[in-house]
RNA sequence: UCCUCGGUAGCUCAAUGGUAGAGCAUUCGGCUGUUAACCGAAAUGUUGUAGGUUCAAGUCCUACCCGAGGAGCCA
């Protein structure tokens, strides 16, 4: 793999062989071509250098263009140009795919817009920004697993047909097997859901949150990492209809351990990137957004600013700043408000606690004074609110009021009220959308930019 | 879903209502231990779709489709 050469695990004169995807070739008419290989293994690639002595040389090295695949094998090299300290000089270069033609082959050795690669979905991952997102995106799971492994944490699988609106998180994917050309009806007319595949009706899950805390309930440390489905018709760069979510279920914890969670967790996998990223780092600190690396490193070296939601509220209103959205308490913040609490007013991530219940989820545990509900959300300078979590509500009657306030059946929860009923225990957790966690990171714009194949309103091609 | 901007060569973009162009890519030639090389030449178009106004539409009007940015919703 190129990634090993260019460590310099192999020692030099060694003879190697590399697989992979030519990005360009130069010929030198002294009678010999430079042929740029990639593999993927890391951000560089690797220079073959291949002789005119070579049997294939006119009639098959020199028509290699971008995107034709190769197996070359030879010695690796101190290289005598500049721009490389090592390169393979090839003895056989063998052509395992040609690009049939390259007149049309959309990847070419120059800048292309975003927007444009998104149409070519299936060959943007051989772009330079397009593997190093894949490295780093990759970087940032294996680092997420590490970190709960590290602290006692079982990851859950919980599932994705779901037949209950878990968290009132927005707008359903519905799951049917019934022929939409011919739907069963009840006495009444309605659709009869009876006679779909699970005897009811059935979604994709917009949160794994509900049925993990199950598992907390017993095994302590738990967390989700999976897919979740959202069929909000939102058009943003922030957004997508199918995206990656992880949730921490914390048992015997309160909020101010929640937040104690996420700074040590967000901090692990950022470390974990500027360790082991640093080629893809240095490549979108250049090209992509100045600030991508420095962001990281200033992230990690300071703690979170803690303070409630009604102390926010008070900042702002002091702030001397004519804000678009008038600060009242009660409201929900806007992004120009967390944007100027963590920005400007404390230069920090921030995390800000104690919502009014009005505003937030039936689940989330009512505090003393009752009117704030003991939830959290993480802003971060530069991206705005990157986490959002609670404590749960652990008391049935208090449950079944918020439950009832909000004009929710509670025969629908009866499993998750059970949880309440039998060795009820205060527990919290979080949620971080994974494509966000990466785009901070990175410092790309468009979310969907950050997912292999996104999913969006009008758009599941690929 | 709302607001704003946009859709012209493979890509990135020009073109006052009056002959559809450049750079890069591609192909060919030249030059060079080259570095998204350099020099020269060639080829490349149903101007998003459907209507309309006009002697004449890439350009103006209407509808629709698609894309981008912002807003709302949120993760």
């Amino acid at each position: 793999m190129i990634s090993s050469l260019l460590r310099g695990d192999i020692a030099v004169g060694t003879s190697v062989t590399i697989k992979g995807w030519v990005r360009t070739r130069r010929d030198s008419k002294a009678g010999l071509s430079f042929i740029q290989v990639h593999d993927g293994t890391c951000f560089d690639s690797i220079q073959v250098v291949a002789q005119n002595e070579l049997p294939n040389y006119a009639d098959e090295i020199q028509k290699l263009g971008a995107g034709c695949s190769v197996i070359c094998t030879g010695e690796l090299v101190a290289s005598q140009g500049k721009g490389q300290s090592m390169e393979i000089q090839a003895e056989t270069v063998e052509v395992v795919g040609w690009v049939e033609d390259p007149d049309t082959y959309p990847v070419q050795p120059k800048r292309h817009s975003f927007e444009f690669l998104r149409e070519v979905a299936h060959l943007r991952p051989r772009t330079n920004t397009f593997s190093a997102v894949t490295r780093v995106r990759n970087c940032l799971a294996q680092a997420t697993h590490r970190f709960f492994h590290e602290n006692s944490f079982y990851w859950i699988h919980t599932p994705i047909i779901t037949a209950s609106d878990a968290e009132g998180a927005g707008e359903l994917f519905r799951v049917s097997t019934l022929d939409m050309e011919n739907l069963p009806r009840t006495d009444a007319g309605k659709v009869d859901y009876s006679q779909d595949f699970f005897g009811k009706e059935s979604f994709m899950t917009v949160s794994g949150q509900l049925n993990v805390e199950t598992y907390c309930c017993s095994m302590s440390r738990v967390y989700t990492f999976g897919p979740t489905f959202r069929a909000e018709n939102s058009n943003t760069t922030r957004h997508l209809s199918e995206f990656w979510m992880i949730e921490p279920e914390l048992a015997f914890a309160d909020l101010n351990d929640d937040a104690d969670l996420a700074e040590a967790y967000l901090k692990y996998i950022f470390k974990a990137v500027l360790d082991e990223r640093a080629d893809d780092m240095a490549f979108f600190a250049k090209h992509v957004d100045k600030e991508a690396v420095s962001r990281l490193e200033n992230f990690l070296s300071h703690s979170f600013e803690r303070m409630d939601y009604t102390e926010a509220i008070t900042h702002l209103e002091k702030a001397g700043k004519k804000f678009e959205f008038p600060v009242t308490w009660g409201m929900d913040m806007q992004s120009e408000h967390e944007r100027y609490l963590c920005e400007d007013l404390c230069k920090r991530p921030v995390v800000v606690m104690n919502y009014p219940k009005d505003i937030k989820a039936f689940y989330m545990r009512m505090n003393d004074d009752g009117k704030t509900v003991a939830a959290m959300d993480v802003l971060a300078p530069g991206i705005g609110e990157i986490i959002g979590g609670s404590q749960r509500e652990e008391r049935l009657d208090m449950l079944d009021a918020r439950l009832a306030q909000m004009g929710l059946d509670k025969d629908i929860y009866w499993w998750y009220r059970d949880l309440r009923k039998y060795g009820t225990v205060p527990h919290a957790g979080f949620g971080l959308g994974f494509e966000r966690a990466v785009n901070y990171v990175t410092g790309m714009k468009n979310i969907r930019d950050v997912i292999p194949f996104p999913r969006a309103p009008k758009s599941a091609e690929f």
